[in-house]
DNA sequence: GAGTGGTCTAGACCACCCC
DNA sequence: GGGTGGTCTAGACCACTCT
């Protein structure tokens, strides 16, 4: 009397979702068009707002749509900024006058935005880290072309650091790894933690993100060379906006 | 007669969202545990059941939810494994038959899974890479705890493989970096590029993915000595399992 | 069997964009 | 002004889970 287990049908917005996937892949729609609206699926398939709806609501959490008010439902675009690990904080960046985020716009203008500078009792995880109650914090935003890609929060000892220009809004020229290595403590080894995960509403509304846009989180710890952590710098990063790029010998 | 701009409430929804997001993160709903489901929410906030369904669709498109058929929508957690860059692949590890994995799973049992291996015509952008139409393809799935956590894609170039183990599926003790090193060719150098997105419905399914969880992808290439490529792994990483880390010096 | 989430219909009003 | 996506209601049937 049992049934046969027959492998079910998707249901209908995902077969919609399927093929509007397909045709983006295929190159029939490519960046920057407008997939068919509400109104134009609800004729072809004969289905409810809410079935249409469902089905574009899947491709912009994929990331592949991203719905413009007024206007229509659009082909998302990916054009990374290419970050690289190692090589982008070497010696010689770091060590004649030049920011480390330099490197990362790649002769693109970029613009920092929303500076914070504040002295603040750290977090938990922070404090063990940085073996410190107390922390300097650098918070900022970086923008490439205008727009958001990057928020960073940067955190220092604060014995370490009391009275340097890593506690102005201005760090001066080479910025705060010259102010360290002035201190006596340039960094000579970090260490890179990289996760990613869906962002949270303020990362959300602070870079500007579509639905369906992860974000990649990258704890950096810089260390001196007798081994004492000299700062914590976590980057949340517009996924969309970015490679990063790590080079290693065996 | 202009209305001044009133900075417009948020839709129920969101309120209803913003509001068990903060109990999850103050600690008041834990990992594991369960959410109000769709009724509670209509019977406590007096909303239609799909304004409900939407409020929970926030948090498990966030990845911060997963809804269970028949059962309820749970908070969810993040237990990472650790994958190490530059440490992982040093020449200990490959030297002396042990596979690169095992350093991944920390003690940890993994297993292996869907292994194809196939000699198929390159994409163009593999082909681009490995400098090779040809190429032998290794694919395989990683458990740990008879979860799938990572897809693993690697391109060989077929010229320079054909007639080794790295054809077989069994590569043989140290696995296909002993295989190169026999062939002459051992890797000394390794690129890896990091990006995040949100999985397509094979990878979805591959990796048994709830919604809101973004893969990490990481294409590694892998230069001999003299500075041609070697092999190019492509490894799709539910986010939710991964931490990367790398180490490197200033 | 009762409760849960998954899918779907058929309406409605709104804000916003483009013509 | 007409079309678009954003939000919301009030129903319905289903498959699945738990007990």
């Amino acid at each position: 009397m049992s049934e046969s287990p027959v492998p079910h049908e998707p249901p209908i917005y995902r077969r919609i979702a399927d093929g509007l996937r397909a045709r983006i892949h295929a190159g029939e729609l490519r960046d920057g068009d407008r997939l068919p609206g509400e109104n134009a699926l609800m004729a072809e398939y004969a289905i409810a707002r809410a079935t249409a709806r469902q089905a574009l609501a899947v491709l912009i959490n994929e990331g592949l749509a991203v719905p413009k008010r007024g206007s229509g439902v659009y082909v998302r675009q990916f054009k990374p900024i290419r970050r690289h690990g190692a090589r982008r904080l070497s010696r010689e960046q770091w060590g004649q006058g030049r920011a480390i985020w330099d490197a990362d716009a790649r002769g693109r203008p970029f613009t920092v935005d929303r500076v914070e500078v504040a002295l603040e009792r750290a977090a938990e995880d922070v404090a063990r880290v940085l073996d410190s109650d107390q922390v300097w914090v650098r918070r900022r935003r970086y923008l490439v072309d205008a727009r958001p890609v990057q928020l960073a929060t940067s955190y220092f000892p604060a014995h370490l650091v009391e009275g340097s220009a890593i506690t102005l809004t201005d760090t001066g020229p080479g910025g705060v790894y010259a102010r360290l290595a002035e201190l006596g403590v340039p960094p000579a080894h970090f260490t890179e933690e990289v996760r990613a995960r869906m962002p949270n509403p303020r990362e959300s509304n602070l870079l500007d993100l579509p639905g369906g846009t992860p974000v990649i989180v990258i704890a950096r710890t810089a260390y001196a060379s007798d081994g004492r952590p000299v700062e914590l710098n976590e980057m949340i990063l517009d996924s969309a906006a970015y490679v990063l790029q790590y080079d290693f010998d065996a």
